[in-house]
DNA sequence: ACCAAGTAGCTTAGCGCTAAGCCACTTGCC
DNA sequence: GGCAAGTGGCTTAGCGCTAAGCTACTTGGT
């Protein structure tokens, strides 16, 4: 089973191996796409949140600001659609519109058209500020690719888009 | 710039097309891929969780007896091997551990050789707990990587395994 | 043999999230 | 026009994690 004398040698592959001992009946080829994916996202998820800490805020902050600025001008949306935008709870989006307008990065205003909504829009401090942080991060990012050549980037990102696409279809 | 008209359209792809048009200047190559995969992590991590579910523990949980279960005969390991090989915090895996005991599935005793450290080993009822759902989290993962053939499996697999390997080399 | 430094596991405080429930307001049906 | 059902944002309780600090024990230098 071990030929390819090349590289192999990631954690991942160490898994592996303990489970073709222990057992070897199982099939483990997914396992190996989705466990390395999984340690690439955290890897990541950790590096980005210290480029995005000398911005003074966190990944769930940034990407508050970031799906505002997305936007465009000018720069406003509901905690709704932020919170549907990020996949995440009201309740969870509460309390980063809460740390986002202390730090006075956006601000909440009542939506004029309807009384139980408001809208959040960015200040232009927050303007400012995610317009760094996103360059920051994007370097981070652009750096840990590197290791890839274009083709084997392009490749790999298409890869992962038709796995994407084919997995959120199948929604549980 | 939008060349191929092909399938494109997965989540990410909007994105990109959002910041090509407020921020032309920006390269987000790197997004492209790694957005993707913290997709892909997300909602495999959720759909692994609810698979465990039917076995009453966590997808936390299930790393612990995993891994208890990778080391083969007799099962045991340290604490400290443990949240280690898990990149847990110890404050975390002590939560872990009290959970599992409590539900029988290992069982922590002091170490022979160390009076500081303890064993942790699975029970039978572990063993046969992890037996049966590492099948059915593999099963899960099987299915979502079915959209894609054989070949582009292993290709993604590849690429995955060289962007890890050079994105951990290089640790912060 | 002793003592400083290191290590194992646990405890606590704090953080950010979800799930569930609340009130205020809007919508759609009669 | 009035009322049931739906929706928007907030609050609370609970969960699992980290960071920091604790005690108990071990290790290594002298």
């Amino acid at each position: 089973m071990s030929e390819r004398p090349e590289q192999r040698k990631d954690p991942v592959d160490a898994i592996i191996d303990q489970w073709a001992t222990v057992r070897p009946d199982l099939d483990t080829a997914a396992m190996e796409v989705f466990g390395r994916i999984y340690r690439l996202s955290r890897a990541m998820g950790e590096r980005t949140e210290k480029a995005y800490a000398r911005f003074g805020i966190g990944r769930g902050e940034f990407d508050v600001l970031a799906t505002l600025r997305r936007a465009g001008e000018p720069y406003t949306l509901s905690p709704r659609q932020l919170s549907a935008t990020l996949m995440l709870t009201t309740g969870g989006m509460t309390g980063r519109l809460d740390k986002l307008e202390r730090a006075g990065l956006l601000r909440r205003s009542p939506d004029p058209h309807d009384r139980r909504g408001l809208k959040v829009t960015l200040t232009d401090k927050g303007l400012e500020l995610i317009d760094e942080a996103v360059g920051a991060g994007l370097a981070v990012q652009t750096e840990a690719l590197s290791g890839l050549d274009d083709g084997q980037a392009g490749q790999l990102s298409e890869l992962l888009r038709e796995l994407l696409r084919t997995t959120e279809d199948r929604q549980d």
